[in-house]
DNA sequence: TTGTACGCGTTATCAA
DNA sequence: TTGATAACGCGTACAA
């Protein structure tokens, strides 16, 4: 790879004149503008990025830090998608990196951007606890931002959805169809996110006065053959259920099939919802009810928020977002094994 | 941010020892080790890669251009999963950037993580034609590795699979088992994915010696809606058909859809064949017939291939993958509309 | 075993 | 309008 000096000596001017030229600023003579634009062409010479960034200290591109294991998820597809088509709109390059299986490599994918003199940095933790966060985002001047987490001090870094919440409304309105016996298939249990549409079950039913039976609760693992296993789990035990409540539409598909196998329809004998709303959703058959999480506002959010803080402008206040429940056949209007 | 001076400072040495501490290379004491250490840990010192890859010229980073409108198609995603895993396992970084939306902006995405010095980049093309990517492989010294084209003459940096080739053996199956309607529902036709599934089905009829009605060619999107749309019109235009062909598995499931909002059930009326072979194409009801691609298999392909190039070693010269039909519920065993 | 000094390829600040 | 020269943060001969 050719560099500045050779084109510098080729055009016999100095390094320093090539390098206004390539940047636009100072003055360059006509004559010498020819002159380095003909000696770069016969060199085929590329500006090095990592010299040009250490000299600068900046890079024009905002990285995301993402463990590999979620790429296959249908939210971070969006995620992913939504980033970059939002940060294309910028003018600004988006570039992921792995934060691979440990808090870590997690932590270390996250130095790797900020080395590289990415503007900024968003991580989607998966190992990385909200206190980590918050103490790596104090030790840089650089900003980070963390989706689908709400963080103790640096709030304003931190976009989350209520899962809680949605979990907790999505449950209610099973309660209010006269559902009684609904079970319940979690994610894998060491995701918080798994975590937090648990306890919004519990709420709903502890909220209406209903005890929270634990044979209904069933462990799953993000993918369609657990939430299979899970009704499998929950028929052999004879355990009667009216409704299901699935972590994720994959489990939910997993569990259509696995009633399907035993006779029972959805929604004519469960009802059945998911989330995350997969783009498919509405076309499966029955079409999958699901609580949609407000990926694209988040992300959307996020970045604004971000070329505010880079590029100087208003900064909204919008942290929390909330999910939308979306009713599609997979649960019916009226009450099936309602007392 | 600290750098090596700084921990040097506070550990009373020079910047040479810490270095030569932290890499490896040469003899440090015990007892300035165990300074040096604390200093680290008190500065909080992480070194900067950036400046290590300039002074060393290399990055253990490979390079990765994929167009953002691909970032929600189940291939990419098993692509760029398969990627970081496979490279995560060599001890070195995947790092992802835009295509975007034209040749222009996919061949800078490439000259991007070139002058960032990434020690090879693969390309998961969309606009770049192959006589495009083999010009820009002659140019640069650093490997680079084209996924899903056959190249013209860099031959070895390009692994593909034979999309007409598997697209020609789903047609024969379904006319093997007597099917003579067989509708196909295209991709989005600027893509050459999309024309080669396409002329193996053409190719496939006339094995057989039977015509192509254009009739039975619908133009589709890869969407979900577009899948449905596509039957839609089929049944609107009354034209007879006893099985289909979807370019792809969302176009399948779209299929599904809208053949029973038409009282049409598969595989008892219609044989359905999708192609990618997405994670719940099992699950579905009924479980979704599709030709897999042998992704993962090219994948690490490109990146043993890339490591010998990188490290010596073997060079492997498998280029051409070939898919794999499965067989679930959407195809019956059994000739329906046999004459 | 340690420190000095220079190079990696840029940008940026001055003088000239 | 141009050219030295000093950063940027690190690796590494070579000398001490």
């Amino acid at each position: 790879m050719s560099t500045m000096k050779e084109v510098a000596m080729k055009a016999g001017v100095s390094k320093a004149t090539v390098s206004r030229l390539l940047s636009g600023k100072g003055y360059v003579s006509e004559a010498t503008k020819a002159a380095v634009y003909q000696a770069i062409e016969e060199a085929g010479y590329r500006p090095n990025l990592l010299a040009r960034n250490l000299a600068t200290n900046k890079s024009q591109c905002i990285g995301l830090v993402a463990t590999n294991t979620l790429y296959n998820g249908s939210y971070f597809n969006e995620l992913l998608s939504q980033a970059a088509k939002k940060l294309e709109a910028n003018g600004r390059q988006l570039i992921l990196v792995d934060g691979k299986h440990s808090a870590e490599e997690e932590q270390q994918a996250i130095q790797f951007l900020l080395d590289l003199r990415c503007d900024a940095v968003i991580v989607y933790p998966r190992f990385l606890t909200v206190d980590a966060m918050d103490s790596i985002i104090s030790q840089h001047k650089q900003p980070i931002m963390v989706v689908n987490r709400k963080l103790r001090s640096h709030q304003s870094h931190g976009i989350f959805c209520d899962h809680k919440g949605s979990s907790f409304q999505a449950t209610r309105h099973l309660l209010a169809q006269g559902h009684r016996d609904i079970a319940f298939i979690t994610g894998s249990l060491d995701s918080p996110t798994a975590i937090e549409r648990l306890s919004g079950y519990k709420a709903a039913l502890e909220a209406q006065g209903l005890p929270i039976r634990e044979e209904l609760v069933i462990k799953g693992k993000w993918t369609p053959a657990s939430g299979a296993a899970a009704v499998e789990s929950l028929l052999a035990a004879n355990t009667p259920f009216s409704a299901i409540l699935a972590s994720n539409d994959d489990m939910a598909i997993g569990a259509m099939k696995a009633l399907h196998a035993a006779k029972l329809s959805v929604p004519e004998d469960v009802s059945l919802i998911g989330f995350d709303n997969i783009p498919t959703a509405p076309f499966l058959q029955p079409a999958l009810s699901s609580v949609k999480d407000p990926v694209s506002g988040m992300v959307n959010e996020v970045i604004n928020r971000l070329i505010s803080m880079l590029d100087g402008g208003y900064l909204s206040q919008n942290n929390a977002f909330s999910s939308e429940l979306i009713l599609r056949d997979s649960v019916a209007p009226g009450p099936y094994f309602g007392q």
